[in-house]
DNA sequence: CGGATGCTTGAGGTCTATCAAAGCGAGTGG
DNA sequence: CCACTCGCTTTGATAGACCTCAAGCATCCG
């Protein structure tokens, strides 16, 4: 079962502000937005979550449908069980949307705790049937962050489904990498904010099984390690290790 | 690699119709959808497209972005990547919602093939937007829609990552079962319309390991099989392989 | 009817989990 | 500020689950 997490701490909402004043316009709406477009988004009401590191997100906002995208900081998704088994769906960063299950079976539980200090971005689905009504283009682009989230679901499935453990630490040290890059860090060096525990779960090891593997691509002069800093030293060879091999 | 597919044959496109006069109203639409409501959905126009068994989906009206649901029928969707290695993501019957991947990496391909004679209904999210210009409740019905496809994903990915080979497989009956009986079908009586090489990639095992299990399962009396009609005669005691152990 | 595909079972090997123990680091309280 | 704790990390030894390879049989389809 998941450790206890601080669920006392308040979560202070700040002002609402619109969209169109957000510095991740860029990634959470569509890149060929026009400035006619930009100030119907300015419309589109959202209301910033501040998420302390450890906190988890509260299902509060269920009823009315809202839209949650990361704005900043860094998630975990985590389903579990009654009889105490868990497991990470995903990590989530900026741009990022989350997903808050809403009628989940009685014996499963659906959580996401930041792992660092985040800022949650949430939009309620009935603004943005609004901007719906004088803008197709941008209503559909809220689908089509829907389907980026399921997108991300089938990889890894695949990932989880096909891989043998090396080729799934390898996979998601270079996941993780594309996706740091495009939110501007390095996409070589990176800086792990999850345990490896956390990283055992999404991958469907276990936590030994992971650092054996790391420290094997250590050996193997592909990555540097030392605490939560890694660096890729030979991205060419992390590749061939999943594309490659049989 | 996947076997080859059938690609030649036609695909018959049926006359158009409205949602209204659909058989799958119930499931496809709210169930606190009113007689006014209703017909706004007549006003959403519809296509059907026929899939033979064995044919594939293809993203032909990707650009247009559609959203898909199965009407009747039994199809798989699988994502493969150039090695040869592929991953059954999930077994769609009526009523799924079908996500056709749009950007996929280069490296993989995305595939919904189906495993009978199968209906797909697709409406375009231009007439979605337009409905929901008069009702909001409608829009969020169908963001719904994907939130019940992406939870399905979430639990599929439990089981990938957390379970062990009976549990995956004791899973899987009682996950199947409970969407036939949503289908109007047996609980118990399972009629599988797909091989166990799919059961297999689907759960992230190896078909002897799914046949194994199975026979397990015979043995000690919690189901009968034979062919690819599977009867449950133990439903307490499949539950219970998944959740009391540990 | 014959070939191809799918299903089933066995034997053996490999990979990953399990169990155990020690080192390290961040955070806490004295 | 230091000692202490607790959780995280790492490595080793062992066990067991699942895979791999192989062979025979059943079933489907042209």
């Amino acid at each position: 079962m998941y450790k206890e997490i601080n669920k006392e701490r308040s979560k202070p909402i700040e002002k609402i502000n619109g969209c169109g004043k957000c510095s991740l316009i860029k990634k959470c709406l569509p890149s060929f937005i026009t400035t006619e477009q930009l100030s119907l988004a300015e419309g589109l009401i959202s209301q910033k979550i501040k998420v302390p590191r450890g906190d988890e997100i509260k299902p509060i906002d269920q009823g009315s449908q809202f839209l949650k995208i990361v704005q900043t900081g860094f998630l975990k998704s985590v389903i579990s069980n009654k009889d105490g088994r868990d497991q990470v769906l995903d990590f989530l960063m900026p741009s990022d949307a989350v997903h808050l299950s809403k009628d989940l079976d009685h014996r499963y539980s659906f959580h996401i705790i930041a792992l660092e200090d985040s800022v949650i971005c949430t939009v309620p689905f009935d603004k943005i049937a609004d901007v719906a009504i004088l803008d197709h283009d941008l209503s559909s682009h809220f689908y089509e962050v829907l389907n980026i989230e399921i997108n991300r679901r089938n990889f890894s499935m695949f990932s989880l489904g096909s891989m043998k453990s090396e080729e799934k630490v390898a996979y998601f040290l270079l996941d993780l990498g594309t996706r740091f890059h495009q939110n501007g860090f390095s996409q070589l060096n990176l800086n792990f904010k999850m345990s490896r525990y956390d990283i055992a779960s999404y991958l469907g090891l276990k936590h030994e099984t992971v650092i054996r593997t790391l420290s094997k691509f250590i050996h193997e002069g592909l990555i540097e390690l030392n605490h939560r800093e890694l660096k890729i030293l030979n991205l060419l060879g992390l590749q061939q290790l999943i594309n490659n091999i049989h």
